[in-house]
DNA sequence: GCCGTTTTCGGCCCGACTGTTTTCAGTCG
């Protein structure tokens, strides 16, 4: 088992001790276990095999013989018998919203109730209500959370799906016969959601039945689902599914720009097609009879009397015509990012020290780092309180004085309060280089009153840059009712950047408004949120969805030097 | 189960909200 898998285990230990009601403390030292386990940058067998292991906080004798175990890719007897005494069904109920442990417990005892389908019935049929500890609003609550996570069942977060799809697509490149392969559908257009993974494929005829053989053989395959000379879909074992259509060379272009989507961009290249004569779709472009030959998508929209159009921008919001007017922007890539902003370190309730996040910064190319750990409402975090910012601060500078040509910058993600106050006096805020201010409580606002909090927060002078907007939790949790395109106003009226927080739960700022924002004048933020290294990758899915939203990098904070990032917050002072 | 130590056992984060109660339990961040 790798870092991750063995995470997963004493998560999932922890969440059957919860519902069989165990110590808490012994619960929380298996959730800090986990969070350990999954951050170490060091090698894991190394550490366990010289008894180091032991030495890193939350990490005892105890917690060193499971991993050992686990690593060696052996079974937990303890973790075997949770699993015998809690059915499988119930990991599943709580993951509904407001669903925590004792009420799992409880419909589990006094209902037999072991699964979400069987949970929906329990209070469609208002069983729920009469509970001790539950009433009639819970019931609702809770049959609306169901409703959501049925929903999402079979949606995915980008780095999922993207995690999966370029393993797949890696191991399809390797099967002999293969000419051109790329990933189409959503994940290439970057949505925050997927439904599956389609890949294509050119090969000769020949070829065909060869690679067909090898998909659906892979070792991450679980179940076939269907298996032809053009097509198969297989269940893969994260339960994604994925698709593998195969074409002749010829004909590739034009199936993968089909399959690649959207479905609104394609019906409306359709009719632009036939305003100029021809007929576009996955099988070739069309004059009359006769195929206009392409030998790629860029050649595609060229015959079709435009500039190529990037696949995330494919989803029919003025691409076409933009594209028809020479009027595309130049997107942000990766290249363009010159610092991380918004990351938390060991002083909150990162897994990195502020050095280690540094140095992974400034092996990735950066050129600065911004720490911003929680302030301190955020006790669940470990929020650091005034005396603590003066030491942090006195470790930063120390920091910077042994950096060579890179710079950590001093901030904090400074909680909103719920009349939108911020959460340290003005004098503190003023120690800091930037401040980025983001909610964390009271999510049950008006969307009047929400809108009011966070505007009255970002009108104080210290706030450089608005945290993720809205709250939302992808696949979790819908955010918080807010008037976004108000609170966008006031942030391109105060000077204040706005986040597009990366991390694939949040994407948020939502891809949707960023053209909004970027004719208001608002400058953005793409921000990992990152709280252990391996966090700071999340910087792809923010770009990507910065892509969908046409943001150039000319309109993003981080895509100018630590000095000119000063000079933002400066401006406000 | 981990940690720290005045070293082998006691403490481990806590405030706010929600919906349920009629003084509080459960959930969340």
């Amino acid at each position: 088992m790798d870092k991750k898998q063995i995470a997963a285990v004493l998560k999932e230990m922890s969440v059957l001790m919860e519902i069989l009601g165990k110590n808490p403390f012994k619960i929380r030292a298996h959730q800090n276990a986990a969070r350990v386990v999954e951050g170490l940058t060091a090698d894991l067998k190394s550490l366990v095999e010289s008894g180091e292991i032991t030495g890193i906080k939350g990490i005892g004798k105890g917690m060193a013989d499971k991993i050992a175990i686990l690593l060696d890719g052996g079974e937990l007897e303890e973790h075997q018998a949770l699993k015998e005494e809690v059915p499988a069904g119930l990991l599943e109920v709580s993951k509904i919203a407001g669903m925590g442990p004792k009420k799992v417990k409880a419909v589990w005892d006094e209902l037999n109730v072991t699964t979400l389908e069987e949970l929906e019935t329990a209070a469609q049929e208002d069983k729920l209500s009469g509970m001790k500890g539950f009433g009639k609003k819970t019931q609702e609550k809770i049959l609306q959370n169901i409703g959501l996570l049925k929903k999402f069942r079979d949606s995915y977060l980008l780095s999922e799906g993207r995690t999966a799809g370029e393993v797949l697509l890696a191991r399809v490149r390797e099967f002999p016969g293969v000419i051109r392969s790329e990933i189409a559908g959503s994940l290439r257009r970057s949505k925050e959601i997927v439904k599956d993974i389609d890949i294509v494929v050119s090969a000769e005829e020949a070829d065909r039945s060869g690679i067909m053989d090898g998909f659906t053989t892979l070792d991450d395959v679980q179940v076939v689902v269907g298996k032809g000379e053009t097509k198969s879909s297989v269940v893969l074992k994260n339960g994604i599914n994925a698709d593998l259509r195969i074409v002749s060379d010829e004909q590739y272009p034009y199936t993968l720009h089909h399959f690649t989507g959207s479905k609104e961009h394609n019906v409306a290249l359709r009719q632009h097609a036939i305003k100029m004569g021809m007929k576009v779709s996955e099988w070739g472009l069309f004059k009359g009879d006769d195929l206009v030959p392409c030998e790629d998508e860029q050649a595609i929209y060229k015959a079709l009397g435009m500039r190529y159009i990037a696949p995330e921008l494919r989803e029919n919001y003025g691409e076409i015509e933009a594209a028809q007017d020479n009027a595309l922007p130049k997107l942000i890539e990766a290249k363009d990012i010159k610092g991380i902003i918004h990351t938390h370190s060991v002083w909150s309730d990162g897994v990195n020290t502020i050095a280690e996040m540094a140095k992974a910064c400034q092996e990735r190319g950066y050129e600065y780092l911004v720490i911003s750990d929680h302030s301190k409402a955020a006790a669940y975090a470990n929020g650091l309180n005034e005396a603590r910012i003066q030491q942090q601060h006195a470790e930063v500078d120390a920091l910077n004085n042994e950096l060579n040509g890179f710079r950590v910058l001093k901030s904090i993600e400074c909680d909103i309060l719920g009349e939108g106050e911020l959460d340290y006096s003005d004098e503190v805020l003023a120690t800091f280089d930037l401040v980025i201010a983001s909610v964390h409580s009271r999510f049950g606002m008006t969307e009047a009153e929400a809108t009011k909090r966070i505007i009255t927060a970002i009108e104080n002078k210290y706030v450089t840059i608005l945290g993720h907007l809205t709250g939302r939790l992808l696949l979790g949790r819908e955010g918080y009712p807010l008037d976004q395109r108000a609170v966008l106003d006031a942030a391109a009226d105060l000077g204040v950047s706005v986040e597009i927080n990366a991390n694939p739960r949040r994407l948020d700022l939502d891809w949707r408004l960023c053209k909004y924002a970027l004719e208001k004048g608002v400058m953005l933020s793409i921000n990992p949120d990152a709280h252990r290294i391996e966090g700071l990758a999340d910087m792809q899915y923010g770009i990507g969805v910065a892509r969908k939203g046409w943001v150039t990098s000319d309109r993003v904070l981080n895509c100018y030097s630590a000095d000119e990032v000063l000079a933002f917050a400066a401006k406000r002072h």
